[in-house]
This record gives C-alpha cells, structure tokens and sequence, in this order.
DNA sequence: TTGTAAGCGTTATCAG
DNA sequence: CTGATAACGCTTACAA
C-alpha cells in the first residue's frame, strides 16, 4: 500500500522510495541531480515526495557528505542598524546560492565573539563572516585548526586571518579631517567611540592625527573626545568641546549617531551650523542629508562589503578562488550644507 | 601514543576516547551530563578535548538525538531598523540559553517566506518565529506536518498557527487617533505604507478608521494616503495632505520613517508644528524624540516582543507549557511638542 | 541508469 | 559509573 504511511513524524526519503519503487540511492539522485536519472523515475520520485509531504533531511545530508550550507556571521549588534545594511547584503547573496545565514551577537565582547565563533564551528558552518577583526587567541587557533574560510569586513586590517572586505577607515577620517581642511577650518575637532573598544576606532584616531599631521596643524589634546554610543552622547559632546577652551571651528564625529545628536542639539539652540560650527560626519549617508542643515558625511559601502564577503566566501567553499584575497571598496566624502 | 594525532581535520570523540582512555559514550556524558560521570574521568576527558582540540560536531549529535538547538527566524527585511530591536531581543535570550539563530529574510514576499521556511525545516529547526502572518497554504501545511513550534509577531493576529507575541497594531492606532482628537484636532489625516503589502498596514488603517467612527469625525478619503518606505516619501505625503484640499490640521504617520521625512520638511521650510499641523508617529522612540519639536509617537515593545518570543518558543520547547499561547505586549503614547 | 553496502560522528538503549 | 551495539537519514563508492 503505498500511501499507507502509519509512522509518526516526518517522511524520510526511504519512504519516498518505496512509493516510487525505487532505491533511497534513485531518491538522492532524483533530488540532487536530476540529469543522472531517467525522466520517467524523476517524475515519479517527483509524485511521491509530493505524496508523502517529503522534507529533506540537510542534518543528516551534511553528516554524510561532510557538506553544508550554512554561513556564521559574528556582529557586534544586531540592533545598530549599520550593521544591518551589511547582514542584508550578505543575507542577499545567499539566499541567491541557497545558502542559509546563522547570526549571533558579540556585544563588543572578544570573549562573547569566541563562544560564538564556537558554536558555529560545532554546527560545522561552511564559513565564517566576522565584522570584528581582533579575536581571542582560542578564537583565532580553532578557525585555523577547523581549516573553514573566514572574511572579515570591519576593517581593512594589515593581518587579516584569512579573506578581508572592507574600506579603509584610516584613509577614510584622514580624508574627511583633510577636506574640512581644504575648506577652510582650522581648528578641526574629533570625537569617536572609545579606541579601547575596537580596531575600528583606533584606525579613524590615527586617520585624524595623520591628517594633522600633514596639514602641520599641530595635535589638540582639547579638541578630540572620545565619548559613549547616543544620540544624547553627540549633544554632550557638541557641548563640552564648544566649552572646552579648544574653540573648534569644526566637530568630525566619527559615528554617525554623534554626529546626529549633535546636529539637532545645535538645532534646539538655534546654532547656526556651519555658522557657529561646522559638523561632519561619519556614514549613515540617508538620514544625515535630510536634516535641516543637511550634514556632510562619508557615504560607506555597507551593502556592498556585505555582498562582496559572501561572494569571496562562496567562491572559496565552492573552489573558485583559494586565494587569500583582501578587497579595498570605496568610500566617498559627500559635501552638504553643514560644512 | 596519546597525542599522536596524524589524522587530517577535525578531531572526532573517539580520538578523545582514545587519549582519556574511555568509550566515546563516556566522552558523550562527560560533556553533556558531567555529573554522570566519575570525577576523575571527567577530568582525563577535559584533558584530552584540550589534548586534541575537540570540536563536538552538533550535526552529527542532533541526527542521532533528533533534537536541534537551532531557531529560524524570517523577517520582511533585515535592514529594516524596527526588526532589528526584535531580532536583538530573541538573539539575547536565545544566547542565555545555548540556542543558536538562523535568520532569512522574505523581501516582504510570501512566496520568499515559504522558500526560508522550507530551508528551515530541511535543517530540522528547534522552532520557527515568523514576523509576518500571512503565510502561503504550502507554508502552512509544511509547518502542521512537520510539528515545530511557532511563533508569530508582526501583529496580534486572530488566527495563528501557534503561538503569538505582538501588541496589537490596530489598537495602536486606534488609540493615537484618539489622543489627537482629545488634544482638539478635527481633520487627523493619516499616512500608511501600502495595505496591501501586510496585514500591519491593514491593521493600521482599520484603527485609524475605527476611532474616527467612535469619534463621529467621519472618514474623508482626501485624509487618507498610503506611500511607499522612505523619508523622502514622507515628505511627499505631508505636501500632498497640505495641498490636497483636505486641510489636515494633525497627521498620522503610521510608519516612523515617513514621520521622520515629514517632520524635517516642516523644519526645512520653516513651518512651526504644530502651529501649522501637528505630527505624530508610530514607533522609533529614540530619534523623533531628538527631533526639533520633539515628535510624537507609539512606544512599541519592539525588544521586549523579541525576547517574550524566544521566551514562550524555548518553554514550549522544553517541554514546560503546551498552549497556543497569545501574548499582548502592551504599547505607549509619547506626547511630545509635535502636538 | 540503478542498486548495494558502508560509512558520516554522535546519542539511545541496555547490559554489566 | 562505564561500555558495547545499534540506530539517526543521508551520501559516497563501487558494482551491476
């Protein structure tokens, strides 16, 4: 009887094997690679996997070929809506090469990203999209013991464990700090996330300070601040350095939810931006440009670094490429009205 | 020779057998239920996981338990900053209980959502959450048959599948409406994405409709707009009200992007809200309270919907409750200057 | 083109 | 408390 199906359950492809009278063996085929099997038992394999309500079982599939298709990705958090636009682009590519996406939170925690880069590695990803690109000593030798392929795309750093995409942050703050610069400002002030906290910090600092550098404007200790995540952080930071004694003419806010803050706080007072104070900022290329003035900001390349990881990693799993590639994308200075 | 490991990948159990000199169901208990285990075993078998640097291989653990710690999730769209709060919020509580999130997206498309939760269900998922609620019948049917808990959250729907943990979007906005006309505005347009797209949409426009029939306001079409995502499109909506023959003298922008968008028109051309119209919004507490004036909106559980849906998924998992549970997260109005 | 047999690396089960 | 053995559901490798 073949569609005397009594068992509790999901159908496993024996069962689709016996209603189409053919071997599990024909059922694989029938599923995986179609060309290799007649079209009359293809159609049948077809009949019954409808009859018997069959859902390939990948759990076992991946036990056996030693394959998968599934992706870990390691952000800082889900919730910053930066990272959003690169989960997309990644979820993006994916989906096109049916591959799945697994995602987990480091909170900004090396220690939280290792346990996370673990539980891929037990779930035996195909490969790893990390956004961070300082990991634990155990988080560095399992992904190497493991031989998986990994992209980092926080930042375009000199020592990448294996694939990097990513922009430059460096080069990208010293050339934001460069053509505040060329317009005129001269006393250009900074203010980050904490340095301690991430690479990606530390490269804008250092961006800044070359900038200096070469303009010959001399480092102001009074005028760079590092302050907390917050639309209510970029207010206060607006307001200490406007009292500080650094007298900028200038505030660079290398994140964009600062920058933020500080544009409607000058808008609260009645400042005149770039009247009183010039202000740029850093990403988040949408939002900045419809408020009143609009901000000049870098415009990054979220999605596309989120595309161009998974494809890197793709080609690698799919043995397209074995190289240790980095891949630089491009940033662009967008001039508005606050500056 | 203990550590004389000449095989190539991974370390398995047996190899970590073999050098703690016990059977592999020893290593297997060691790891997952340790008090089985005699103290001293225990201890030669954390040596040698360390000796080898043993990596469990959960696809093999979960073909032989038939059990998975594994949860899918499937959004409209990732960039989507709304979601991300919910997707932050199961992320937390899955983590805390040594679950792992795997996350498709559907491009606001059925059709996608089925395909995602197909890939699901062939990796043999723990539980499904499901931001939308309207599902294709083969969507549906795989879900009955396949027996894996779910839970919906983009709106308190009538019908689930399962279990529901939302706040209900057409008291939401039956209720903004209402605090608007308590406020003294008689012409409250209001501004949707398209009904069409989502039952949230719907929801929306039939709260808003609602409070203006218990209100004896009378529903004029000419107040009633849906538009596209997207700040620039909220702007184009305010103008459209403002010039439409309508007279609004309060908007509802039941989309907080398009409030966001209108709200900075009003500020880029000068006009006083709510001298000229009041604004309100739904959702995005942060940034329109930042706004110059402060914008008006629903304070929506976004964080809190995310951690009572793992929440209620892991107890039904775990086998510590059973019902078709709803869960009604209650929502807020903020009433700021805009009004 | 199709089938048979032997794993893949764990855990369930039952015996000691 | 520990171990032997048989699954779990599929794919690889080989044979027919």
């Amino acid at each position: 009887m073949a569609l005397d199906d009594t068992r509790r359950g999901a159908a496993r492809m024996r069962d689709v094997a016996r209603v189409a009278q053919v071997s599990t063996m024909t059922v694989s085929r029938a599923l995986m690679d179609p060309g290799k099997v007649s079209p009359e038992v293809r159609a049948r394999v077809a009949e019954a996997v409808a009859a018997v309500g069959y859902v390939p079982n990948k759990v076992a599939g991946s036990l056996s070929s030693s394959r998968s298709k599934v992706i870990g990705l390691v952000v800082p958090s889900i919730e910053n809506s930066l990272f959003a636009s690169t989960i997309q682009g990644i979820s993006d590519v994916l989906r096109r090469h049916d591959h799945q996406l697994m995602i987990a939170d480091s909170g900004y925690s090396a220690e939280a990203e290792e346990a996370a880069i673990r539980a891929f590695l037990e779930q035996r990803v195909a490969g790893l999209i990390l956004h961070d690109t300082t990991h634990t000593p155990d988080a560095v030798s399992m992904i190497r013991r493991s031989g998986v392929p990994v992209v980092e795309n926080g930042t375009l750093t000199p020592e990448p464990l294996d694939m990097v995409v990513s922009y430059s942050n460096h080069d990208a703050s010293r050339a934001m700090t460069q053509h505040l610069a060329r317009l005129g400002y001269q006393r250009i002030a900074f203010v980050s996330l904490p340095a301690s906290a991430n690479q990606r910090s530390r490269d804008r600092q250092r961006g800044y300070k070359a900038a200096l550098e070469e303009l010959g404007h001399g480092f102001d200790p009074r005028l760079m601040l590092e302050m907390p995540p917050g639309l209510a952080s970029g207010a206060e930071a607006l307001l200490r350095l406007m009292e500080g004694g650094g007298h900028p003419d200038a505030i660079f806010f290398a994140g964009d939810v600062l920058a933020m803050g500080a544009s409607l706080e000058c808008a609260r007072r009645g400042w005149p931006v770039p009247g009183k104070v010039a202000i740029a900022a850093f990403d988040n290329f949408d939002l900045l440009g419809h408020l009143v003035p609009p901000v000049t900001t870098l415009k990054l390349p979220r999605l596309e670094i989120g595309r161009r990881s998974a494809e890197v990693l793709l080609d690698r799993i799919q043995g397209r490429s074995s190289a240790a590639i980095s891949v630089d994308l491009r940033f662009e200075i967008i001039h508005r009205g606050s500056t």
